[in-house]
DNA sequence: TAGTGGTCTAGACCACGAG
DNA sequence: TCGTGGTCTAGACCACTAT
């Protein structure tokens, strides 16, 4: 067996058996490649599987830590993140990082087949427990939200276009895949450039018009998507 | 920027400008690692990054390759996966690796909620041109199909289910997760060991039982999971 | 400023696939 | 058998975080 993955299930058993708690921090890279009489490199291999595999997570120069549970992410219901996490005992946070007015032309290509004027953009980082988890962009038609950018940005947006602007959704399709950080939403979840994320892109309208463009950046080890369905 | 950055954007580039086609076979890494004067290691460090991204492929000490479009998987459409691919102009196959029958002692814990007693087991691959993309264990409640090893288990079991036992699917729940690949899965697959996937377990009730537990493990750059739904 | 991870080198040997 | 990727070493330097 290779040398990262005696290494990989070293720590793994280690979180198993209750010795490594979620949330504590792992011995430095350092540390750990002495003790397990390997190199660093080889470590690092081995803390990245386990990254991709859930069981931890690296915040970018400041450590390795054990993962707690996924936050289930269900589909079906209607419930917010906010009520969701609570509902899982977590604490959810929604951080707006920037917002403003972009151009048809701009938009991402998969909201253009439905749209192609101006349209609301904000740049948001949802957390749980502290630990940010996920980058996400919305985009909002503009001409369905006048004056969107007064308005709390840091919440439901589902809610605010329901409160403020009266606006059901009555349809939703939405993609799910692997994909890649960018650099920039890596340095804004505090993770290594090049991690990879599961992407979950939705469109949503309202009256057969997208009123709602959003693309949803999660680190992979931090959630797990549900939905179930009458056939 | 980081040297695997540059050397992953420059193959990005590549391929986006069509000088690298889908299907065509990257240069060697020590030769690309020579042309692009960097290290192999950095050399690897990009490929996985645009493997993470979808862009290429590898194929375990054979090579790298660059990515056909992805697979879109329709978790709303009634269609089976050949159907589903055969309309995507792709070809698809079913190759049974390993039949029997099991326990419900030795079921995964999310069956055994459901389920306790024996079952049967199928693992399977599934190709597309050719190509291997995502391995599945099925269990099949063993009261529900009696004799069912003696049936054609290459192709869709939801078709089975309905054509030879009159067992019609009517709720179906879904989870869908990053995870990693086992070290029999990758080898099944040919690609690296410890290389990720995304994960969809799906539980099929007919007449609220449990009939159907599938666990498939799909190459990350494969697929493209969609869904719509009316809220 | 000290300690962490992030990146990188220039080799080496091994295991497996294809012909 | 040969060429491919898979794994590994023992260093080094850099960039950022926390304090």
């Amino acid at each position: 067996m290779a040398g990262y993955q005696e290494a990989a299930d070293h720590i793994a058993a280690q979180i198993s058996k209750g010795v490594l708690k979620p949330g504590t921090q792992l011995a430095s890279e350092r540390q750990l490649s002495e003790e397990l009489n390997i190199s660093r490199l080889t470590l690092r291999s081995a803390l990245t599987k386990l990254e991709a595999d859930g069981l931890i997570y690296g915040k970018s120069r400041c450590g390795w830590f054990v993962s707690p549970p996924r936050f289930v992410y269900d589909l079906n219901r209607k419930a917010n993140y906010k009520e969701m996490a609570q509902s899982q005992g977590r604490a959810a946070r929604i951080d707006l990082l920037d917002s403003g007015l972009m151009k048809g032309a701009g938009l991402p290509a998969r909201m253009r087949e439905h749209h192609r004027s101006k349209a609301f953009y904000l740049h948001r980082i949802r957390h749980l427990d502290g630990r940010p988890v996920m980058f996400e962009t919305v985009y909002l038609a503009a001409d369905a939200v006048p004056g969107l950018l007064e308005h709390n940005l840091s919440d439901s947006i589902t809610g605010l276009l329901a409160n403020d602007y009266r606006i059901e959704i009555d349809w939703e399709e939405t993609s799910v895949r692997s994909a890649l950080l960018d650099p920039a939403q890596a340095a804004a979840l505090a993770v290594a450039p090049g991690t990879h994320c599961l992407m979950i892109e939705r469109k949503r309208f309202s009256d057969s018009r997208l009123v709602e463009f959003d693309a949803e950046y999660w680190l992979p080890g931090a959630i797990e998507i549900r939905l179930s369905a009458q056939t």
